[in-house]
Formats: structure tokens, C-alpha cells, sequence
DNA sequence: GGTAGACCTGGACGC
DNA sequence: GCGTCCAGGTCTACC
């Protein structure tokens, strides 16, 4: 089963692949050098498929190795707009960062669109694990929570979905620690998968909602283990980009661009790109920096 | 509001 | 092979 969905122009799917680390955390999957796309997800009525994505005239290509409802199709119509970011205009940033040597490319590549998991609560998951930690403890620390809490993929049980807040909720802390290394941050993400499985916090409807860059800052910091670079993290994928995401990597950044390697804070980082207004994060995000 | 110390893992390094 | 040090954000307690 295929389903073809448009994009807003300009589009291009490996640009939103490869936009940041997301692509190496499973379940996504990436082959053919970014022209073929895959992840494994399960819908609202627990059927759990795999999505494969490939580039196609005005938007992408969605197959389905097995037959779907029309429901079906509309959902997973949802999720692929929503991960690929299908809807969304830069068409004011492109503007702009044509007049930026440092960001022409961009505007020639289509980039701007950052890949999003099919749910927040997944992305919240993940940006915690980023925090604190090397790079290959975040992609163990995922690959763990999967391996161990996601559920499988019927046709090929190696592949599974993200854990769901009900699954994660029903384990135990010293169970989440040992099996998935999370040290700490094993009760953060406990918590938040109990409140969401009870209905006592509700993430999703974040997704698209109107209200205003520091309000939904706030929501986000109220989630235990969320704290600033999370929290603007978060807001990127969120399609808000009037915050940096700023960390030990963006403070050396910024100290070798303008500060001849001398060491620099948040504020250094803030002001590098205030100029950018509203899209100081995804200026940053796509800066091409010397190095 | 700002700051210090603890949290936890795994990689790098020295012995 | 073992022990030690360090990097990486967030939380909590304290001022």
C-alpha cells in the first residue's frame, strides 16, 4: 500500500533526515545514503507498521507492507506530515538567509525542517536522553529503551516501536536502570510516562498548539529532567525557533566563531544570533561554522 | 535569582 | 585488567 503526500516547496527529504542525530536513533532507519527512510511505529489502535518514506515529485512516498483502512491511512497521512514537518513554511528564513554566507545554503538545500518522532512524548523521551551524556550513551540509552520496552514489529520482530507511556509505566525504576542504562535519568523518564499513561499530563495537543514561544517554554520545564537545553531543544521540534538550544557544543562553537576560542556563556551564545529574531534557533541550528 | 554539589555512565588514560 | 579522571545538563539545597 502507498500513500503519497505533498510537501510545501521547497522540500527535501534528506535534508530533513539528516537536519540532526534523530536518524541514528531507532527505530528510525536510513539506506541508500538518505533516498529511502524507514521507522516503526504503532498507531492508535495498537497496530504496530513500519512506515518506509522515500522522496517523490512534490512531497514523499509512504508504503505500507500490509493493507490499510482509509482510518488507517489518515492517521499515518498525520504522522508522516507531522515527523517530516511537511506543512511547514520557511519562506521568511529563506529570505533572510539568502543575504548570509552562512546560511546560504540552506535556503538551496530546503533546510529548516527538523525530524520529529511520530510523538512528542518520544521526542521529550530522547531529548532527555541527550542531556548530560556522550552521544553514544543517548543512542544506547535508546536502543535499550526499545529493545527492552517497544513493542514489536509483526513481520520483522528485531524492529520494534518506541516504548508507549502505558508500557513504560507498568516497569519499575531499578527495572528501567538496569535494563537500559539510564542512570538518573530513569526516574524522570518513569514519571513522565506514568503521568501521561494516567491521563494526569497530556503532551500531545502541545504539538499544535498556539500559545505564545515562553508559555509553552514553561510547560516544557515543568517535565522533571527538562531543563533549559532541553526545553529549547524541544521548542525547535516544536516549530518554534526563537530559542537556542545552547550546550557545551554551542558555547564552543560560538567561542571559536567570535571570541578567538576564549570561553563563552549563554548570553555569548544568545547575542551571537539575536539579530535573527524569531529564527535565531534555526539560524544557529544551520550556522555553517569555521572550524 | 544565583551558585555549588550531586547525580550516572562510559570513554580515555595511566599504571 | 584495574583504578582514576572527566564530560555531559538538570535538580536540589542553600544563600
Amino acid at each position: 500500500m502507498n500513500i503519497n503526500l505533498a510537501a510545501r516547496p521547497p522540500f527535501n527529504l534528506h535534508s530533513v533526515i539528516f537536519s540532526h542525530g534523530w536518524h541514528q536513533m531507532e527505530p528510525f532507519r536510513v539506506e541508500a545514503d538518505g533516498k529511502l527512510f524507514s521507522t516503526v511505529t504503532r498507531i492508535s489502535n495498537g497496530k504496530v507498521i513500519e512506515l518506509v518514506i522515500r522522496e517523490a515529485p512534490g512531497g514523499v512516498d509512504v508504503e505500507i507492507a500490509d493493507p490499510v483502512t482509509e482510518e488507517e491511512q489518515s492517521e499515518i497521512a498525520q504522522i508522516v506530515t507531522w515527523m517530516l514537518g511537511l506543512d511547514q513554511d520557511f519562506s521568511n528564513f529563506y529570505a533572510l538567509a539568502r543575504e548570509e554566507p552562512k546560511l546560504r545554503s540552506a535556503a538551496l538545500q530546503a533546510k529548516g525542517r527538523i525530524l520529529r518522532s511520530p510523538n512528542l512524548f518520544d521526542d521529550i523521551l530522547k531529548t532527555i536522553l541527550t542531556t548530560n551524556t556522550l552521544w553514544a550513551a543517548t543512542k544506547r540509552m535508546n536502543k535499550n529503551l526499545i529493545d527492552q520496552f517497544g513493542e514489536r514489529l509483526p513481520a520483522d520482530p528485531a524492529r520494534h516501536a518506541f516504548p508507549t507511556p502505558d508500557r513504560l509505566a507498568e516497569t519499575d525504576e531499578a527495572t528501567l536502570r538496569s535494563a537500559t542504562r539510564l542512570g538518573y535519568r530513569a526516574p524522570y523518564v518513569l514519571s513522565l510516562a506514568r503521568r501521561v499513561a494516567s491521563g494526569e499530563r497530556e503532551i500531545e495537543s502541545l504539538k499544535g498548539c498556539d500559545l505564545p514561544t515562553p508559555e509553552l517554554r514553561k510547560r516544557l520545564l515543568e517535565i522533571k529532567g527538562v531543563g533549559p537545553y532541553a526545553a529549547a531543544n524541544l521548542l525547535m521540534l516544536l516549530g518554534r525557533y526563537d530559542a537556542i538550544p545552547v550546550d557545551s557544543w554551542a558555547m564552543k562553537m560560538v567561542s571559536n566563531e567570535w571570541h578567538n576560542g576564549a570561553p563563552v556563556g549563554r548570553a555569548e551564545v544568545d547575542a551571537a544570533f539575536s539579530r535573527w529574531g524569531d529564527w535565531k534557533g534555526l539560524a544557529y541550528w544551520l550556522w555553517e561554522w569555521n572550524r
